[in-house]
DNA sequence: TTTCAGTATGTTTTTAAAAGAATACTGATG
DNA sequence: CATCAGTATTCTTTTAAAAACATACTGAAA
């Protein structure tokens, strides 16, 4: 009714731990992407993201967790490898979990923005 | 227990619109100082934001709401200034509201994080 | 004991965003 | 009709983040 515009709410979320943004979206992907491709190099070159910043964020998040997200294997066979320990198994189904709920309750408690 | 950690969720949000983020918490405070200070100047000064940023922050906002946020007076006594629209007081209202939902939501629905 | 692909880490370069500087415009008021 | 403080706008400089580059290190396997 005369509403001509449309508005509509974006809703970022992450997990905050004493010393700052511990877990976001963007992590989530990169624990993803190593799952899948089993190393952080292909997990970055997957994401476009330089080995180094994919390195450095798996690096954050292992020593502020209480245990592990990722597990390096250094050397050997093909050089290595990562891939996720239980730890980063439960972070991504959590973080999913938290972030549809809210979503949806954000979709749902909003319509009709008029600015 | 045992949980030595403490990780707790943090949200953000914004409103969208067709070009994009168009409405959030900065903007939003800017509102209020300009509000509170009666002209954009001065609302920059008080949030230590460069004049150019702050006007181009109302300029974007003005063009892209239905209705101005920001009325602007031009030249006079005083050199002018700004001060809110209905639309620009409503738009603050608005926000807090949601966010307050969804922010109460959030924390009401997560607890016992674990990593 | 060499190879190999991935991890580990420091250094340099690029780039985009923010900040800063400079200047013109506006119009009520004295 | 000069003043004045804020708006409007362009141009330049700074800064911080990201990307790119370079180079060791690791250890299973052939």
């Amino acid at each position: 009714m005369g509403n001509s515009k449309k508005y509509s709410i974006e809703v970022r979320l992450w997990i905050e731990e004493a010393e700052g943004p511990f877990l976001g979206i963007g992590k989530i992907w990169l624990l993803e992407n190593i799952r899948k491709t089993g190393s952080i190099t292909n997990a970055a070159k997957e994401m476009k993201m330089a080995y180094r910043q994919a390195w450095q964020l798996v690096e954050e998040m292992n020593l502020r967790a209480e245990s592990p997200l990722v597990e390096k294997l250094l050397g050997g066979k093909g050089g290595g490898g990562a891939r996720l320990t239980e730890a980063g198994e439960n972070a991504i189904t959590v973080f999913y979990e938290i972030e549809k709920r809210i979503k949806d309750f954000a979709q749902k408690e909003v319509q009709n923005l008029k600015f």
